[in-house]
RNA sequence: CGCGGGGUGGAGCAGUCGGUAGCUCGUCGGGCUCAUAACCCGAAGGUCAUAGGUUCAAGUCCUAUCCCCGCAA
């Protein structure tokens, strides 16, 4: 059989694995990514993952502000694709473009749908406290995630999985399952299943207050955020990365600090916290010892300083 | 030319109006204690990012360079 004729689309490290499984098993006719953006301190334009990667790799790659410009549409049509490929592009593909290939458009997303259909599936899932995501392809149609699942993968959720390491781990998964569903889609052996769309829920982008630690909230509830969020959950001006759930009873009122030897203890509405990683304004990460030294923890400390 | 913070013994920090460096922790040695998230005694360890400059004297002021980081996007 000759190799599919894949345009892919995709724009952060997520999608790199998928490319790279592309690579190697189709002919990518052309990368389709966000344009750079000036990003990072001072003013420099910064690629996306997927340009990178596809540069090194010799690939043709676009970036059009808006893949919907019949223009565009027109240009990845000429290139005559069995297939597009989309892996968290941040774009809405029109129905002109979806219906391009003969083999339609299949996205790859990081949840077991129609649980999580949206933009952050990753972070909600742990900040939800699910022991159980993965991820499905689909067969794209017009609508947020809801085209017909392909296929899905499952990944366990661990207690203290944080969301890196979920991600690497998603990224991987799905590679591997996009090269599964391509392989299936040649053998006309996939059988696309329908969205109970009373199932679904969302996984909204994530807000700038998303974040905001109240300490009154159960500990297990705040654990979840901030692994869910690894470094995006806040309390006052500081950044919490890595948190522990506490069993034994401390006995500390919500927001309360209590250090003891080098470890730093919190109170919440519901039991207690460790925090094990945290970071001060203008400052890096700090785990919990290299934080407490050299710095007063105390009264008042979330709302000083 | 987006805004801002910082580079001081292994780690995290302090160092006021310039006068040759200090704290907490760690490390090593010793001691105390039924015990400890405890304590006591002692020791090692710093060209204060780099290069110039001002000065009787600079970590501390000036200039340039390198590197790191936060915010905002």
């Amino acid at each position: 059989m000759d190799r599919l004729k894949v345009i892919f689309m995709g724009t952060p490290d997520f999608a790199v694995p998928s490319l790279a499984a592309l690579i190697d098993k189709t002919d990518v006719l052309c990368v389709v990514t966000q344009p750079d953006k000036p990003r990072g301190r001072g003013h420099k334009l910064q690629s996306p993952s997927v340009k990178i990667f596809a540069e090194e790799n010799g690939l043709r790659v676009i970036q059009p502000p808006k893949v919907k410009a019949p223009e565009v549409v027109d240009e990845l049509a000429a290139l005559k694709p069995d297939l597009i490929v989309v892996v968290a592009f941040g774009q809405i593909l029109p129905q002109t473009l979806l219906d391009v290939p003969r083999f339609g458009c299949i996205n790859v997303h990081a949840s077991l749908l129609p649980k999580y259909r949206g933009a952050a599936p990753i972070e909600w899932s742990i900040i939800r406290g699910e022991k159980i995501t993965g991820v499905t392809t689909m067969q794209m149609n017009a609508g947020l995630d809801t085209g017909d699942m392909l296929l899905s993968s499952e990944v366990a959720i661990g207690d203290e999985m944080i969301l890196p390491e979920l991600r690497e781990r998603l990224m991987t998964v799905g590679a591997d399952l996009l090269l599964k569903t391509l392989y299936l889609l040649r053998r006309g052996e996939l059988q696309p299943v329908k969205q109970n769309d009373a199932l679904s829920t969302y996984a909204p982008l994530l807000k700038k207050d998303t974040g905001l630690i109240d300490w009154s909230r159960p500990a297990r509830e705040l654990h979840n955020l901030i692994r869910g969020l690894y470094g995006s959950a806040r309390a006052g001006k500081f950044k919490i990365y890595r948190s522990r759930l506490v069993e034994e009873n401390l006995s500390l009122a919500a927001g309360e600090i209590k250090i003891i030897g080098q470890k730093f203890f919190v109170g919440t509405g519901d039991g207690s916290l460790e925090i094990l990683e945290i970071q001060a304004p203008n400052s890096k990460k700090l785990n919990a010892a290299d934080f407490i030294r050299g710095r007063k923890v105390g009264e008042n400390f979330w709302t000083n300083e």
